[in-house]
DNA sequence: CAAACTAATATGTCGGAGTAATATAAAGGA
DNA sequence: TCCTTTATATTACTCCGACATATTAGTTTG
């Protein structure tokens, strides 16, 4: 982790290991003889590169609110020595982070943290950044309020625009879903290929990305709720009623039914996260 | 522009240099007999950097249907010297295309367009990419449904939950656009402005950032459709009375003045761009 | 006191060298 | 014959060191 020393004003972010806390002390500087570094080496899973790994790891603590809005994040050569890359892979994850509004690098001012407002919260990678440490309640409960606004409409547009390949598709997801339950992978898996056949059905790209990105992100408080207890509830049926209503070309029923599915997800995360 | 040569199955997208569209050929290699190689400069406005210049210029290329999906871009090297900017400035633009979901790279296989279900269509810089030229019809009225069904439910939450000072945002923007029209700059900020107002009362974060995207597209097209003809119609009214419904709390009728508004923003805009 | 100029500093850009990963082709075994 | 394993070539990935450029802050000058 770095350590995070806050100027008057803009703050400024130091990166250095934790293990030297003297404030001065270059990283690079030969206090210690043998190769005893404790380098925060920036490890990275077999697919993903280092870059990447690099990109998730400031964003992550950027997200988190280790570095807030305002901050200054240490130069160019001093973060990459901190974080031992070379400079190129670190300017490579400041890109990303700048191309999802985290943060804003500028000659001699250097790169700052953007305001919360800025930033592109419904990118999956943010959001999964977001996720990955502990989510801001708030946010989760903004996040559930735009899926309960945008889901049962995407329903009735589905009841409207349905074709018999797309109630196959849904038809297809249910039965995996009953024949796995929502406590393994298959089963959750099916859940998305419903709700993404839904959508695949309203004919609209914007809505498939963007219940796209909330759907990841809810995945996770799932995956969440389930971690907690097992869930009591077979949300087969109301599914289903989904699916019929969809089916029948019942649009006030198919948004009714999905507005029903949306608030029950949401009681149960809501009631799982409390305990 | 980069000519496009396809091979079968996988195409590949050579990068060789045409007569740029644009002015900017500096005089004295104008003419280069020799070698005729119109360096296809990168040029930049002056904030922009060089590896957004390149950014905007592949992200362009790519939403606009110039490079397909599957499609695979000449290498790094041979598409950096086409383009007569170093490794790293493509790479950094390669990084940005990536981070927003338009591109993968891999190893021995180059980096390639993804499929169109991968993109990060409500990605600001991919909206701006995607208006900068032609935009596709049916993506445009996606958008406008997406809003259709945002804003209106947007406008329910704020008349439940705004304060006094957003509802002192919001006349401030109200009485902007009565004092400019919708045909100057500062009138359509004023208009963003009240939207934006709307938004920050939900209390919303999510939603906050999804409409600022979609706003901004949406700007986009009410810029071009003051470019065919002069606005017949006065959008003040409605705009009061969606804010007299939050003001009063009026949840459906917020909603419904709201949807009202964006249908009819949809109309012009739908008769604007048939003529 | 204000405007213009100078200097310092951090990001931006560059080109090249070497490493790691992977798809394709070749070789071997069932 | 088909599948598995190995080898290889291509490509992106990473690193390095240098220079260019932009922006701020300080200094000088009117």
């Amino acid at each position: 982790m770095l350590k995070v020393v806050r100027k008057d004003g803009g703050g400024e972010v130091h990166a250095m290991s934790d293990s030297m806390t003297n404030g001065d002390a270059p990283p690079g500087a030969a206090t210690d003889i043998g190769s005893e570094e404790a380098a925060p080496k920036v490890k990275r899973g077999t697919g993903r590169r280092l870059h990447g790994a690099i990109a998730h790891k400031l964003g992550a603590a950027i997200v988190s609110g280790e570095y807030r809005p305002g901050d200054t994040l240490s130069g160019e050569v001093a973060f990459s020595e901190a974080l031992d890359v070379s400079r190129s892979a670190y300017r490579e994850a400041v890109q990303v982070l700048s191309a999802k509004g985290l943060v804003e690098s500028r000659p001699k001012t250097g790169t700052r943290v953007l305001p919360r407002h800025r930033w592109n919260l419904l990118d999956p990678d943010v959001l999964a950044w977001a996720f990955s440490g502990e989510p801001d309640i708030q946010f989760v409960r903004s996040l559930f309020e735009l899926r309960s606004i945008v889901e049962p409409a995407a329903a009735r547009l589905a009841a409207e625009r349905r074709d018999k390949a797309d109630l196959k598709e849904m038809r297809d997801a249910l039965g995996a879903m009953r024949r796995h339950t929502l406590a393994t992978d298959a089963g959750r898996a099916a859940d998305r290929d419903f709700h993404n056949a839904v959508l695949a059905a309203t004919r609209n790209d914007a809505l498939v990305v963007l219940t796209a990105s909330i759907g990841a992100a809810v995945a996770w408080t799932t995956q969440f709720k389930q971690r907690s207890r097992a869930l009591p509830r077979n949300p087969v049926p109301d599914h289903v009623k989904v699916y019929d209503a969809i089916a029948a070309g019942d649009v006030e029923g198919a948004g009714e039914a999905m507005r029903l599915l949306v608030d029950l997800a949401l009681e149960d995360t809501r009631s799982a996260m409390k305990g």
